[in-house]
DNA sequence: CAAGTAGCCTACCGTGAGTAGCCTACTGGC
DNA sequence: GCCAGTAGGCTACTCACGGTAGGCTACTTG
């Protein structure tokens, strides 16, 4: 959301002349929203570069594609959720708890802009979709390293396999969520933390090394 | 892959006059191996039409939009997987051997049809999604059908989400299998249940009432 | 004060979803 | 035997949208 703000810098400017570096900053602020609001096919880069008051090429010169715009979107997307999580897991210490503090840290972030999410998570890009899988592995590497961080009993493969399937199964609660509107975050964590810590405890440790 | 049979039977009939219900069976099948190949965005009508030796309208006759067409394709795929696991889960008493015995069907079913997978997992289809969700909503109360067979300590809300997040768990470990040829199906439904058994014991109960 | 270039725009192309309108062969009543 | 009525198809379009060619202006720099 800080579209307003980029908006409001890019007013400041006269002829309606913006540098690149700035124009860049507004497609990528103006494209989340617009997916967020239609989803990726419904997104037309014909509104896009409409609602930034520029025309077709000047969108496509700074990003390349429709596909490419998704995925860097997807990607500072991806990005400051890992950061959020990473930020939450660090406070605590047992696998346990950083389990917990992790998947709240994902769905307070998820429920500040629920429409959204249902957007971008539940999408694919056509053939560009590779990179989306690389974004979701890099996810669940960070995953991978929250979780392994306590012993290294398991291959890196395994633990990999883990944490995909830790990430996509609250993933898909969290889209379904959507529809559950009386569920709170703290409720949905409990539960989600009850169903993966016994399991991954026994696979990986405790994370109480000490 | 019924398409072969299906092909053999239109061609039985004279001057390429086919009867509606088995063009709609063929429509399927042959709609069915297109998106596999192509993915739901780089299939087209077009193609599909010539591949059936027909026309775009007659295709549109019976399916009346490529949505519609993605839906009913996932709908019979989706039939055919629920079918496998429900088999192989009435076979079992304890949760911890059902939920095994169903993630291995789950496991086996993708892997005789890896790429097709990817391209029908990974996939949105626009506006419709909706019904996609549904489909995977679907899946998600048979595996809680599964699951809460034993007891009903909870309520059917956090059954369902326990489900999903299952549910989605292990979609998302079998679409990262795909670059993981070495692993078996057995290897991994071992380490997923070694995953999830224990939290849903806890949870619900082994499910060995006797 | 040229020459270069950064930032834009209008006008177009190609592809692919979906449709209008017509044709043809089989059916069933008279 | 003949003439609807209709089921199954086809050609030839429209329209939306991703992407591009080529040209115009205004600011910078030697």
């Amino acid at each position: 959301m800080t579209t307003r703000a980029v908006t409001r810098e890019v007013a400041e400017h006269a002829h309606g002349r913006v540098p690149r570096e700035l124009r860049r900053r507004q497609v990528l602020a103006e494209a989340k929203g617009l997916f967020v609001e239609r989803g990726y096919q419904g997104a037309s880069m014909e509104e896009l570069a409409k609602r930034m008051g520029v025309s077709k090429p000047v969108v496509y010169a700074l990003v390349g594609s429709k596909e490419a715009l998704f995925r860097d979107v997807m990607a500072q997307v991806s990005e400051e959720l890992s950061l959020r999580m990473a930020e939450a897991v660090a406070a605590e210490r047992s696998l346990e708890r950083r389990l917990h503090a992790g998947i709240l840290a994902f769905l307070r972030y998820v429920a500040a802009e629920r429409r959204g999410w249902k957007a971008l998570l539940s999408m694919e890009a056509g053939p560009g979709s590779e990179e989306i899988v690389a974004i979701k592995r890099g996810q669940a590497q960070l995953v991978a390293a929250l979780l392994g961080s306590g012993t290294g009993e398991l291959d890196a493969r395994r633990l990999e396999a883990l944490a995909l399937a830790v990430n996509g199964g609250v993933e898909t609660v969290a889209l379904w969520w959507e529809t559950q509107p009386e569920l709170t975050p703290e409720t949905l964590a409990e539960l989600l933390t009850k169903l993966y810590a016994p399991g991954l405890v026994a696979l990986l440790g405790d994370g109480e090394a000490a």
